[in-house]
DNA sequence: AACAGCTTCAACCGCAGGCAT
DNA sequence: GATGCCTGCGGTTGAAGCTGT
């Protein structure tokens, strides 16, 4: 809305990561890892911008990334981390592994928020609201006005949204439901027409309605041990992840955003530079 | 079945801080 | 110390999906 675009640059994609760009993403960097992240896109032949190739790693293709709702421990450290630390959602995720900031802040903003609200619990201050509203004769104008848009909402939501959400809420994907690939998964095949419903969002694969059925009777089929397996990497297949090293790469699953520490991304191409000004390689 | 309103979450944006020169 | 570049962070947006009428 008005707000200036990030890459100036003519012919960047924006929206919905695809599939295939998905692919090209993770194949670029499983072999080479990531220098700069300005260059990865053109090195991987992707119209997007490093930003966007970064969040979206980082995000969702992640391999040591957890899939699903937050646990109720998870949620509990959430909050307990909250009242500590605040919106530092970024430091709050590096204490619970295979969790990013950007999951944990729509977790908050979406169920531990209104949750909050609904015990009586000031989000913000982790008071109870009207202890606050006691200790604060005249909250600010525009705490007050925040005040009085929650209290309907409580009020609103106190009768039978709270049961439903205290009893587990949604039934998403959970993480012991994530199963490995089939042995040769074609891309994006695990969910039928997921690439050719819609181009701009075929990537953009949804748990519940995938990967639970999909892959679950993929692996019954295949005989396939449960385990944990973030669920972009249904699109790839496991013999490239494999032979790649993923083990390597991620040496330090619960360190957070980042974690290639034990790889030298780029060795032979990266020092010294070999871009030009415009970040093109030479 | 169709529509409207609501919810969710992936992706975007601008800004701040760190680092190199 | 000044400048520029890059990355990471937190806030916000909007499309897709869901739910109720």
């Amino acid at each position: 809305m008005g707000r200036q675009p990030c890459c100036d640059k003519v012919g960047v994609k924006k929206g919905p990561w695809t599939a295939e760009e998905d692919q090209k993403l993770v194949g670029f960097l499983l072999t080479h890892g990531h220098c700069c992240w300005r260059v990865v896109p053109k090195l991987a032949g992707l119209l997007r911008c490093g930003k966007s190739c970064r969040l979206r790693w980082t995000n969702y293709l992640r391999p040591d990334l957890k899939r699903g709702l937050l646990s109720d421990d998870e949620e509990r450290l959430v909050i307990d981390l909250h009242a500590q630390l605040g919106n530092r959602w970024s430091k709050i995720a590096a204490r619970l592994p295979g969790r990013t900031d950007n999951e944990i802040k729509n977790h908050w903003n979406t169920h531990i928020r209104k949750k909050l609200l609904r015990m009586g619990i000031d989000p913000v201050t982790h008071l109870p609201l009207q202890q606050l509203q006691q200790d604060t004769p005249a909250p600010p104008p525009e705490q007050m006005q925040q005040q009085q848009e929650e209290q309907p909402q409580q009020q609103a939501l106190d009768g039978g949204e709270l049961m439903q959400e205290e009893g587990g809420g949604t039934p998403m994907i959970q993480p012991h439901e994530i199963m490995p690939p089939p042995a040769q998964p074609t891309a994006a095949s695990n969910c039928g027409s997921a690439s050719s419903a819609s181009a701009g969002s075929a990537s953009v694969v949804s748990p519940s309605s995938c990967s639970s059925s999909a892959s679950a009777s993929a692996s019954a089929a295949s005989g396939v041990e449960a385990t944990e397996w973030p669920e972009p990497m249904y699109l790839f297949g496991m013999d490239g992840i494999m032979d790649a090293g993923w083990g390597g790469l991620f040496p330090g699953t619960g360190t957070g955003t980042g974690g290639f520490g034990a790889i030298d991304p780029f060795d032979d191409q990266c020092p010294g530079g070999g871009f030009d000004q415009d970040g093109d390689w030479m």
